[in-house]
Formats: structure tokens, sequence, C-alpha cells
RNA sequence: GGAGGAAUGGCAGAGUGGUCGAAUGCGGCGGUCUUGAAAACCGUUGACCGCUUACCGGCGGUCCGGGGGUUCGAAUCCCUCUUCCUCCGCCA
């Protein structure tokens, strides 16, 4: 959520720099700057009345205890009337400012100025490339047919206990999970961030402040009777500790992670690029998220992302990082990198992490602010965060880019995890 | 699941209808003293919104777990939700 204060003060900018998202923010500026004179307004006049108010309270309390109860009659009548006037006018105040908040919520964040322009994934940016791409790939099999033919991945037995899209790893391939998961974990401690395991069910004052609800409530799962939410990424509820908190600005950077399960629907994704474990609805994640000093949040972005450099090369893996274009962002981000590997049969770049700042917008609808000597009042907190990493993509490249006619060969970096070398045609 | 108790400022903890944003202690910040520090003493110490102001600031409003109610007036009374504690039952 932006804050009133940006769009009063420079709503041209915000205007222009939302046209770099796609979005169209002109009408809603103004709305929002109209509403928000209405709601001062009705404001001033209320304060004015509720201290006359306070002052015939007092002066009530002072009669009776003087005993003069004619006196206090008076006052006490005089009170009725501006009791009424008060009620309509703060019924009217409180629907001003609901208005107001959902008209806020509406404006996505400002994306930074070295955002590049364009409205789709054709137009992001690569801005660096590593690792060696296949020579040949003749012949490879996918990841789906791979998982079959070796006994490590089951769809169909997914598809029996739930549905499509909760694939059931087996034996090597269950343990390969698990060795990602420990390795990714490893390296996000030996970099400083303190592990969290989180739960993985969230309440809807969580899943509002870190911009699930009201927008992407489709996307979740929800627990009706409960009102909770499993979570779409450990961004959630890592994020949530801090809602509604003011942090010391001396005890940044605060670096956490996480593993956690990943519930989505993918509503409305059906069709394209869905096969195998390209997009499922549960899946495996390490996330990392920091909270920084404005001074210094795109400092913390590069280290992100060179953090997640060094994960995909440890592995081995073909890839590139781009820089998302304004109308591939998200919603909250302000500025976006994405992972791609290589998938060797498909012929695929797939998107393994986002590493993203949303510099203030996430904190203000969090309420995260830092108390900094050098201003008078908390300011809000810049926070980031970026998958290191997703697994399904990651392991659907390291199979289909390791893969021989008799075996599946694991990167050198996890046979310590993993306890095996290679993967073998079952007898 | 049953019975009882509780939730107050960064923390501890007083306050059971009016002058209470809230005693007191601790912590934090500033000062006196000191070569420096500690101790002692003095002062200061929340968030949000609005008006005002060149700035310092000033004025008003809201906030005592969340929501609703009673009352001229609520931290204090009532309803409801949430969380925590004690006891009993059940259970991994």
């Amino acid at each position: 959520m932006l804050t009133l204060k940006t769009i009063q003060e420079h709503p041209e900018e915000v205007i222009r720099k939302l046209q770099i998202k796609q979005f169209d923010a002109a009408g809603l500026v103004e709305q929002i700057l109209s509403l928000d004179r209405e709601r001062r307004e009705l404001q001033a006049g209320n304060d004015l009345m509720q201290s006359e108010l306070n002052r015939l309270s007092k002066s009530i309390g002072e009669y009776i205890r003087s005993g003069k109860n004619e006196e206090a009659e008076k006052a006490r009548e005089e009170t009725t009337r501006l009791k009424e006037q008060i009620k309509n006018r703060q019924k009217r105040h409180g629907e001003v400012e609901e208005e107001l908040r959902n008209l806020l919520t509406e404006l996505p964040n400002l994306p930074h100025d070295s955002v590049p322009p364009g409205k789709g994934s054709e137009d992001n940016v690569v801005v660096r490339e590593g690792g060696h791409l296949p020579e040949k790939t003749d012949g490879l099999l996918p990841h789906w047919e791979l998982g079959r033919r070796f006994g490590i991945l089951d769809f169909e037995l997914g598809n029996k206990l739930t549905g499509a899209g909760f694939p059931v790893f087996i034996g090597k391939g269950a343990r390969l999970q698990r060795a990602l998961i420990h390795f990714f974990l490893d390296e996000a401690i030996k970099a400083g961030y303190v592990e969290y395991l989180p739960p993985l069910m969230v309440n809807e004052d969580s899943a509002f402040a870190t911009g699930q609800l009201p927008d992407k409530e489709g996307q979740m799962y929800a627990l009706v009777q409960d009102r909770f939410y499993l979570i779409p990424t450990a961004e959630v509820p890592v994020t949530n500790f801090y809602r509604d908190m003011i942090l010391d600005a001396e005890k940044l950077p605060v670096k956490n992670t996480a593993y956690t399960p990943c519930f989505r629907r993918e509503a409305g994704s059906y069709g394209k690029d869905v096969r195998g474990l390209n997009r499922v609805h549960q899946f495996d994640k390490v996330e990392i998220v920091r909270i920084e000093h404005p001074d210094r949040s795109y400092e913390a972005l590069e280290e992100m992302v060179h953090h997640v450099e060094e994960l995909v090369k440890q592995l081995a893996l073909p890839y590139r990082i781009v820089r998302l274009c304004g109308g591939d962002m998200s919603f909250t981000s302000a500025l976006t990198y994405d992972f791609e590997v290589f998938a060797a049969a498909q012929q695929k770049w797939l998107e393994v992490s986002s590493v993203s700042n949303f510099e203030s917008f996430q904190a203000n609808r969090l309420k995260l602010r830092l108390r900094d000597p050098g201003f008078k009042k908390p300011i809000l907190a810049h926070t980031l965060n970026g998958s290191a990493l997703a697994l399904p993509r990651i392991v659907a490249a390291l199979l289909e880019n390791n893969q021989k006619p008799d075996a599946i060969i694991i990167p050198e970096v996890l046979i310590p995890y993993t306890g095996f070398d290679r993967i073998e045609l079952p007898g």
C-alpha cells in the first residue's frame, strides 16, 4: 500500500510511474485525493464537537460535586443534542475512511527507476547468464518420463490421493527433495539468515498484511471453518512476524529464512507449461526474507541476488537472471529479478526464483516501522524477499540435464546430503 | 471438553465510574557531580489522526487485548470474541 503522503505530495509522479506497470492510476489518484479532503474536513469538525462534549461532561461532574444540580441538568440536556450530531458525523467519517483504505489498496507499488518498460515476459531484460547450456539435446527425456522410468516421481498416485498437481516423490526422489531443502537452508544459514519453521496456515489479518487478501484470494486454499489460509509462500508467515512492530534501526538488518511447503490453487493457469513439475499445487521452497533500512535496501537486494546465483551455480545448472519489466512485475514489487534455469529436454527456461524489493509498500500494510535517531517519528521499513530456492523446477532441470541412459547423476554439492551420487534404473 | 482466574505504556506493576494517557519501580535518553566511569541526584521518556507553524513548538481528537453496548462521562460496569494462566478430563 502506498502512503497517503506519497500520493498527496507527488500525484503526477505516482501516475507516471504506474504507467510503467501498465496501470492507469489517474482516476484512482483523483478519487483518493478528494476523499482524503473530505475525510480531513469531517475529522476537523468531529474533533471540535468531541472536544465540546468532553468539556461539558467535565463540567457536569463539577456541578454535581458542588451541588449545583440545576446547572448539571442543563448541561446534560445539551450533551444529548451534541451526541446525536457526533454519532452521525462519525458514521460518515468511518465510511469515508474505509472507502479511502479500499482505494489505497488498489494502487500497485511504484516501480524503481531501473525497471524496464514493457508489457510482458518478452520485454524482460536478461542481466546475466551463467553455466553451460547442454550441447546436444536429442533423445533426452522430459522429467515426467524420467520420474516414471526411475521410479522416483509419481503423478498418478498424487492424482488418486488428492488431484492434479500433487506429485508424490518416492525413494531416492524423496531423498533428493530432502537433500535440496537441507542444502538450501544450510547455505542461507551460512549467509547469516536465521532459520524459522513457521505455521503453514495463517489468519485473515496475516493474509491481508502481505497482500494476498483481498486481491489474490482465489489463489489460496482456504480453510473455511476456521477462516485460515494455507500459505502460498513462507513470505506470508515470516514477514507477518513483524506486523505492528517498531524495530530499532540499529538492530537491522533482519535476515530470516524458512523452508515450507507452499500451496497454490493456480486458478486460471491451466493449459500452458503445466506438465509435470512445471506447475504444481503443492511444492517445497526455501525462502529468504529481509527487513532493511530504506537507505540500504537496494544493496540488500543485490546481496540476495548474489546468494541465489551461488546456489544455481553450485548445482551446475545453466541459468539466467532477468530484470522484470513493468508489465510483468507483481503488484507489490518495486524491483524484481527472476532466476531461470534451462531444462534440457523441454528446451525451456523455467523460473526458479523471484527476488524482490518491496520498499515500504508491504511495510505500510504491515505497520512495520523503524526507530531511527535521525528522524523524529518512526519511519517505514523496507522489506525484501526471494526464493532460495523453489524445488520442483530445480528438480525438473536436474533430472533432465543430468540424465544418462541408465542413471541420473547427482550434482557433487548434493552428495553429502543425498548419500548417493546417482539414481539408477530400478532392477 | 468442563470449572475458575487474568490481559494496562519497552518491561514489571498500581488503578473498580469524573480532575487518568494513566501512580510507582526498572530500562532508555539528557544533565549535575567525576580525570573517566559507576553510584547518587535532577529532568525527560508511547503510537496514530487533524488543525496550526518558516523552524522549535502549540492546540484538539483517538488509543488501557479486539469488537459492540450502558452512561452526560468507562482502564473501571455489561455483552461478545481472542489469547494466556491454574485445576480436572481426554490424547500424540
